[in-house]
DNA sequence: CAACATCTATCTACCGAAAGATAGATTCCT
DNA sequence: AGGAATCTATCTTTCGGTAGATAGATGTTG
């Protein structure tokens, strides 16, 4: 195995864990073991827990707005573009029996070291502005103000957010899809 | 202090620790700090911590339930039965700067004992109870049949402790008010 | 080409701190 | 006196992190 797939791994293990677990959900020793290496190993490639853990929620932005695709690219019905967010938020869930990685940061934001806030912090705010730019683009978008744009954008990505909790609290998924999406207007 | 005080007090603590850092954020000696008791006198009044975080999920389902008050005196109108519901987040966040408890373990349920995940799940059936029995009592409520007033339940509660996330996320708690709850129909 | 040097990635072994929990002594109030 | 509540002291485990050794790859130089 190359480094950078060493790196990669680590990586993909520790999002795995951070988003059923939470960031204080896990440690390097058990990174260590599901990877197949020492703890020491581990700190080698990420010198400490908050430089993992910014890394981890950097990497998840970057392939999030990558599955969002770009924005010229999005549809042009509201509906569309919400459906967009939101089946990111679904795939989490169904596929991968997992929180939003920035999810469960965002509820924890108030006991991660600096880095990792900051990067969770990126994430919603990429996050909105791509909401925001592909909902300018639709014909709704485009008799509305911005303000009211953001208002759609902050609202779809809370309801994806929200129905990741109240799925996963009431032991149902299909409460997930029981959760309507804010409707512009 | 009489022993109920202390147990009170260690509710309490635990409750404001739990809210800000989540479960795995907080510890028996640092309630005991708090409270200033050693640590061994926590144990005393709950012996091991998955009853603490029981016991604190189930206060907080019963204030939180308190505070809504009775179904049958809860408005007559949909939006201020939303209203009603969102301002709970909303006091959370704005008075005393923390998540919504059950918000917060919803988000980690994947890692929490089976008392504590039981009491978290306990919290958003009753909350959905509520909801929906409050809806029904509205005019928009009875011309819909129960799966409508379900979806509109859950929706409106995705939506205040998706709201609660970003608002934290994005260290602006101005965008709380900037989402928007679903509307019925 | 051979010998030496450096670098990379991993290991073993350990540190001090903190965790949850327990046993048994002690203090306090009735 | 006796029970309730708290304390001291300690246990085991795990945590994040570090030091130093080592094996193997990669260069560099005579």
């Amino acid at each position: 195995m190359t480094v950078q797939d060493m790196k990669e791994t680590i990586l993909k293990t520790a999002a795995t864990m951070i988003r059923s677990r939470g960031y204080n959900g896990f440690s390097f020793r058990e990174i260590a073991d599901a990877v197949g290496v020492k703890s020491a190993s581990v700190h080698y490639h990420f010198p400490t827990k908050e430089a993992l853990g910014a890394a981890v929620a950097r990497r998840y932005t970057e392939d999030f707005l990558t599955a969002l695709g770009p924005v010229d690219e999005a549809p042009l019905e509201v509906e569309a573009v919400q459906a967009r967010l939101h089946g990111q938020a679904r795939r989490s869930l169904v596929e991968e029996n997992l929180m939003c990685l920035c999810g469960m940061l965002g509820a924890e934001v108030a006991d991660l070291p600096y880095d990792v806030v900051a990067e969770t912090r990126r994430f919603f705010e990429r996050s909105v502005a791509w909401a925001e730019a592909a909902l300018a683009r639709t014909t709704w978008g485009q008799g509305v103000d911005a303000f009211a744009r953001r208002r759609l954008a902050l609202s779809t990505l809370a309801a994806s957010e929200g129905a990741l909790i109240l799925a996963r609290s009431l032991g149902d998924m299909g409460v997930f899809d029981q959760v309507d999406l804010p409707r512009p207007g």
